[in-house]
DNA sequence: GAGAGTTATTACAATTTGATTAGAGTGAGT
DNA sequence: ACTCACTCTAATCAAATTGTAATAACTCTC
């Protein structure tokens, strides 16, 4: 899931940041409207969090510019405790669901996750992903192979997971840099090759290897060699 | 005790809120039916509140939700003023209690705890917990690692209960801060570090070890290594 | 099979994250 | 008022992760 944060509190925007990060959760963050503005411009979110009170650009017009030009995203709005105004201006700008501050984190998570549930705009991922003797948790992010269990780092764990959807598709290297580490224009960088490289020292040092190079076009993980 | 508001007239939700909140009730709320219901879903509730006419998913059928999913958790309708066949509807869809707009609003607080009383849905914590040779007294507050007897300040049991009911899955810091320290938006802190390193020297300075830590995640009491 | 273009591997520097420690502040009990 | 245990902050130290860059190995085309 891929989620957008636009908060000014510096502060909260980071807890906010660090604590879905830590439960898994893209995360991208904006301090102002107008740069929030952009990033919904330029990529795709599944649910986006919108504070109500931000210079440039506040959160009722932003709410009412998603409604307008992408529907289908759904938004949560921050608003201090108990201005009661907010919240009826909120709900005529179209936003989808409501959080007072101060608010328990989990509450956050639990309603995000619900919104991007009613708004599947890509399929859930299944609990479970497997391909022959290797498998992966999505929910708690663990790794076996061939019986063991392997741990993974942060970034590994995501090449894994992406590569395992797509599996039996070749991935190019710039859709991997796109989907896994989030860069968005042309770098000369070579961390894909790196991180393929460490992936498959830790999930592919047995037979049958699963971890396939398309020479000139990028990887695929298959269980035909 | 915590209860969750479905209401959609937002002045009423909101001043429902405040209310509870002031009397020491934790509170959850939901603008919408379907939201309700994603919430009841994921989280545990002592008496649900529901409002009869809502957009999405109404209180009739978000209350029959509730009785085939969660037959344990009390339900209270709120309803316009004196319509009898709402109210009989109500009873056939399984509410436990009834209440007519415009109420009082000891009156809501006196039912909800009487109901609450009457189902007291939390499971409790058991008499005692245990991880290998690891043994916690739930109501003493004792501990115990490898047969020898560890006393534990109140914060540092706290934390300790709270892994343990978690045991096997990661717990993230943002987590515990939440729920053993109630500090909601405070990301310049390394408490949790610093009392889980109390906890190690106090319950994880024998072998096997027990206490790990999930790199960029959180920290996990598991048996296996 | 030579050469250009790709990919693999490795070492290392930068950055991020976690562990550890000392000590300031607080409050209960004496 | 004094002590003591407890809680938390802040600083420092240690470890893990993440990229970059350089070089080696490989693949394809001619």
């Amino acid at each position: 899931m891929n989620v957008l944060i636009v908060e000014d509190d510096v502060e909260l925007n980071q807890f906010i940041q660090k604590g879905l990060q830590s439960e898994g959760i893209g995360v991208s963050v904006a301090y102002d409207g107008i740069i929030g503005r952009s990033l919904i411009n330029e990529r795709q979110f599944d649910v986006v969090v919108l504070d109500v009170n931000m210079p440039g650009l506040n959160g009722y017009d932003l709410c009412r510019f998603v409604k307008q030009n992408w529907p289908a995203i759904p938004v949560i709005m921050l608003t201090a405790l108990g201005s009661l105004d907010n919240k009826v201006l909120g709900f005529e700008s179209g936003a989808d669901d409501y959080l007072s501050k101060p608010f328990a984190f989990k509450e956050l998570v639990f309603r995000l996750k619900a919104l991007a549930r009613r708004h599947p705009s890509r399929a859930p991922l299944p609990k479970r992903l497997e391909l022959l003797d290797l498998a992966v948790d999505t929910e708690s992010h663990q790794v076996w192979r061939a019986g063991e269990r392997v741990t993974l780092t942060a970034r590994e764990y995501a090449l894994l997971e992406y590569l395992l959807v797509k599996q039996g598709k070749v991935v190019s290297r710039v859709d991997l840099l796109e989907n896994v580490w989030d860069v968005h224009f042309n770098t000369n960088t070579n961390v894909v090759d790196v991180y393929i490289n460490y992936l498959r020292r830790k999930i592919d040092h047995v037979e049958p290897k699963l971890l396939h190079t398309v020479f000139g076009v990028g990887y695929m993980l298959r269980a035909e060699p």
